[in-house]
DNA sequence: TTACGACTGTTGTATATACAAATATAGTTA
DNA sequence: TAACTATATTTGTATATACAACAGTCGTAA
């Protein structure tokens, strides 16, 4: 059992890492990184509304203080924008340029190109079973 | 299904980093950190026989050049000893120590006691069930 | 034996990350 | 309004990591 278990987490904590691994020498060929990458798609998901940091933080699979510094990079590209929020002074509006836009169709389709094989290895009830089972593993941290 | 493939990685992205952090929290306490609890391991499983750098390498999650300087570390804390090994001196003969085999059991002692609330989230069919999906999920590419 | 390529480990360096401290604004209460 | 606390983001800095270059050793074949 507790053979089992170390076994199973070892396999979830390699699988992500392989994963994000792989994605992100994807993701290098185009000049940018993983991080990056989920900004975009955060910003893209809000649909045209600004997001401020803490928002694209808690999107954000490694939780850190970085984020100033990632959307500082993005608008080098001009990838990105940020402006003051004018209803509060505090936060940032942060939005994706057009060009932004075009950029992460491109990303996305370099990712799914590298997903399409994995994708095929599981079918969806599968995929529903594995999903469930490791909401579970962690239900009782949902914090 | 693309939806749910995209969701069920994401959480295993998560989870992974997740159990990660939290684990490099408790060890954090002790003064060390995953990656050297991760070496520490690979030397106690080996059973008293000298590991070489390249063999922890494999037992890595995240695959680096990093090794020397991890075991660096652990050498001055007295955790560990290492020299060249008699028949190939490219190689390095890594062993644990008696001090690093204590340091390891309270380190194991901590991260089980994170780990058994998770653990009762699952049962045995479960816990089963999951490491057979994952290991599917990248069944095309487990080089 | 010597020359060459392959293997093993180490080191240099640029970048990324974690963590704490700093800055600035907002809300709250005496 | 003044003082405090909470919120939001940025910045400083130490550490970790990735990647490439390096150095030493081995195996092998001319």
């Amino acid at each position: 059992m507790k053979e089992t278990f170390y076994q199973t987490i070892y396999q979830i904590i390699c699988t992500g890492h392989w994963i994000t691994d792989r994605v992100n020498q994807e993701l290098k060929e185009l000049g940018t990184t993983e991080p990056q990458y989920n900004v975009l798609r955060t910003l893209k998901a809000a649909n045209g509304k600004p997001v401020t940091v803490q928002q694209i933080l808690d999107k954000m699979v490694q939780r850190s203080s970085n984020v100033t510094r990632i959307v500082d990079k993005l608008i080098s590209k001009g990838l990105v924008e940020r402006k003051e929020c004018p209803t509060n002074r505090r936060k940032m509006d942060i939005t994706i340029t057009k060009q932004g836009l075009i950029f992460l169709q491109k990303l996305d389709k370099k990712v799914d190109a590298f997903n399409q094989p994995l994708m095929e290895n599981l079918n969806e009830t599968e995929l529903k079973t594995l999903k469930k089972l490791i909401l579970k593993l962690k239900s009782n941290h949902n914090e």
